[in-house]
DNA sequence: TTGTACGCGTTATCAG
DNA sequence: CTGATAACGCGTACAA
C-alpha cells in the first residue's frame, strides 16, 4: 500500500485513470454519480496528486520565487508574511532566496529560480540597475517579474512599494513644525529609493527655507553592518563634540534607524533632549526602545499582498499579450513616539 | 529554441539521450572524449535539467521543508540563515512554512510538505506533543524529521537546540551574584523548553537559598501579541504600585524580553535602577535599546546549520536502516549590557 | 562505449 | 459519459 496514484484508484474503482483524473478535476465530461464515487474513494485513500508528474505534464510549477535582501530584516519578514497570505489563496508555493545586497548573488538566485521553472518572481532588487538585462530576458522567456519595495528599477513591469518621497516629506515637515532646524539625514548608499527619501526630505527643507549643507547627509554602507556602524559612529562623534550642530536625525531605513539609537546611547547623546530621531522602520521593537522611536512605517504586509496579486494578474492573462504595467505607491504612516520633541 | 532538453542536446551532437544523460552525470560508461563534447555543448546551450522530470523519475525532490512559528521572529530568521547556508552546500532547496503557534496550521503544513514529497522536514514544533502521531507516521513513510529549537518533543529523532536549563541557571546565578534577590520569571505558556528555562532559573535560586513564590512566575500567552502585552502589563503594574516586590526580571524568550522593556518604559519603571532585566533574545536590536538589554543568546545560525547536517545524515543513510538518534544541546552565551545592575 | 526502450504519475486528445 | 493512448523530460536496465 505504498503510493496512492491515479492508477491505483482506478483499479480499486474499476475505472480508467483518465476517468478518475477527470472526475477529480471536476470535468464536465463525468457524471456526478461517478464523481462522487471517485471523490469519496480518493479522500478515503488520502490520495495526493504527485506534483512533479503534474508539473512535468502541465509545464507549470505552481511556485513563485522571492528574492529579498535578507530574511532577518523585520520589514522584509513582514512583506513575506503578506506574500504568503495571498500565495496561499492562489495555491502557490514559494521559494525564498536572499541576495544579501550583492548583485552577483542576486543573479545566481534569479538563474536558480528560473531553472526551477517558477511561474514568476517577486524581487526587491539590490539596486536600480542590477541584473536588468537578465530580468528582461527572463520576462521575454515567459517568467514574469514583479518588483516590490525597491521600485526604482528601470525594468518595465509591475512595481509595488510606497511613496518614499511623500512619506519623507511629511515626516520632515512634522519635525520642522515642532521646531527642528538642523537636520542630519542618513541614507543607504547605492539604493535608489534612498534618493526619493532624501529628495522628499530636502524638498520639505527647501519649502521651509531651511538651509542645508552636504555634511548633513550621510550615505552609509549597507550589507556590512560593522562598516555601517563605524560610519554612523564617526558622524555622531562630531555631534557629540559639537563640531557638527544637529537637532534632528532622520534614518533612511529600518536598519539604519535602529543602529542610530544604539550608537546615540553609546555616546550618551540624550534623545530627544539633545537630538530628536525619526526613521523609516517597521520593527515591532520601535515601541520597546527607550525613548520609543518615532517612525515612518510602511504597510509591509500590504506590499507583499499586492505584489502577489500583480503577479497573479500577469500569470492569469499570459496569453492575452499586451499588459499595461503599473507602479503602485502606497502611503506611509508616521507614528510619533518619544524620540522626537513635540 | 525554446527548451533545451536531453533530447535536443542529443540531436545536436548526433548521440542518444541516454549517452548524453550518462555523460552529464559523469558515468564511468562514457568515454572522457564524449563527456567533454557533451559537457561543452550543454554549457554552451545553457542546459538545465528539468527538475520535475528528474524528481518524478528518481522519487526525490532535493527539497527540504521548514516549519517555524513565524518568519518575523529574529531568532527564527537567524536559524533560517544557517539552514540556507548548509542546504546550499548539499544543493537542497527549501520551502518555509509558518505554524503561527497553532497546532492545526502546523498539521496542514506538515501534510502539505509531505504531499509535495520533500526529502525531509525541519520542524520547530508548536508544543511538545503537537502532531506526534502524524510525525511518526511521516517518519515511517520515509520522510525524516529533525527538530530544532523546541527539542522537548517526545518524537524519536535527531534534535538540535540549546541547553536551556544551563543557560538559564548561569544567567540567574550571575544576577544573584550581583545582589538580586526578588525575581520575576516570565515564560511562554505551553512551550516545553520554557519549563527547562524555568527549572534552570529555579535551581539557581534554590542553590542560593533564595525564596520564591508563585506570584513571581508568569506564564504568558504567545501567538497573540496583544494578550501577551496585557498580561505582562498587569504584573508590571503590581511592581509599579509596590504590591509586588521585584528587583530582577527574567524574560523567557526573544519576544517576551523585548516587550518587557517596552512596557517597563511605558510604566516609567527605571531600568536597571528599580529593576534589572535579562532575557533570552537574539535580536540585533538588544544593543540599540536604552538601556541596552542584557541577554542570553542562542547560537541561532549554528542550530540551523546543524539541523540540516543531521537531516542530511539521515537522508544519506536511509537504506542502512538503524539510526541512533541524538539530541544536540549547544551552549548559550550571556551578554551583560546595561539593563542589569553590576 | 553507445543506443534502445521503458516507466515514473499526470493531463490532454481523440475515439468509442 | 468513459476509456485507450500519447506525451511531458529524465534515468536506467538491457541489448548491441
Amino acid at each position: 500500500m505504498n503510493h496512492v496514484t491515479l492508477k491505483s484508484l482506478a483499479k480499486d474503482l474499476g475505472l480508467s485513470t483518465s476517468t478518475v483524473s477527470k472526475a477529480l478535476s471536476d470535468s464536465y465530461e463525468i457524471s456526478s454519480e461517478t464523481k462522487k464515487r471517485v471523490l469519496a474513494h480518493a479522500k478515503d485513500k488520502q490520495y495526493k496528486p504527485n506534483q512533479f508528474a503534474k508539473n512535468l505534464r502541465t509545464g507549470g510549477t505552481n511556485t513563485i520565487g522571492i528574492i529579498i535582501s535578507s530574511i532577518s530584516n523585520t520589514f522584509m519578514a513582514q512583506i513575506v508574511q503578506g506574500i504568503q497570505e495571498v500565495a496561499q489563496k492562489y495555491e502557490y508555493d514559494f521559494i525564498i532566496m536572499q541576495s544579501q545586497e550583492d548583485a552577483d548573488i542576486e543573479k545566481k538566485s534569479l538563474e536558480n529560480l528560473f531553472a526551477k521553472g517558477v511561474n514568476g518572481i517577486l524581487l526587491s532588487p539590490v539596486h536600480e540597475t542590477s541584473n536588468i538585462a537578465l530580468l528582461e530576458q527572463m520576462q521575454e522567456e515567459g517568467c514574469p517579474i514583479v518588483l516590490f519595495d525597491r521600485i526604482d528599477s528601470s525594468l518595465n513591469t509591475h512595481k509595488v512599494g510606497v511613496n518614499n518621497f511623500m512619506g519623507s516629506y511629511e515626516a520632515t515637515q512634522l519635525l520642522i513644525n515642532s521646531g527642528h532646524r538642523r537636520f542630519l539625514h542618513i541614507g543607504a548608499k547605492g539604493v535608489g529609493i534612498s534618493k526619493d527619501r532624501f529628495n522628499g526630505f530636502k524638498k520639505a527643507l527647501d519649502d521651509a527655507d531651511i538651509p542645508f549643507s552636504n555634511d548633513q547627509y550621510l550615505q552609509c554602507t549597507i550589507g556590512d553592518i560593522e562598516t555601517m556602524r563605524k560610519e554612523i559612529h564617526e558622524v555622531f562623534s562630531k555631534i557629540k563634540n559639537k563640531s557638527l550642530e544637529i537637532d534632528a536625525i532622520f534614518g533612511g531605513s529600518d536598519i539604519i534607524s535602529a543602529n542610530c539609537l544604539g550608537i546615540l546611547a553609546e555616546l550618551d547623546i540624550k534623545v530627544p533632549n539633545e537630538v530628536s530621531v525619526i526613521g523609516f522602520s517597521n520593527s515591532d521593537l520601535a515601541f520597546a526602545l527607550n525613548p520609543s522611536l518615532s517612525t515612518i512605517t510602511q504597510p509591509a504586509e500590504e506590499i507583499g499582498r499586492l505584489a502577489v496579486e500583480k503577479l497573479e494578474k500577469i500569470l492569469s492573462k499570459k496569453r492575452y499579450a499586451h499588459i499595461e504595467f503599473e507602479t503602485v505607491e502606497l502611503d506611509t504612516t508616521i507614528v510619533l513616539r518619544n524620540s522626537t520633541r513635540k
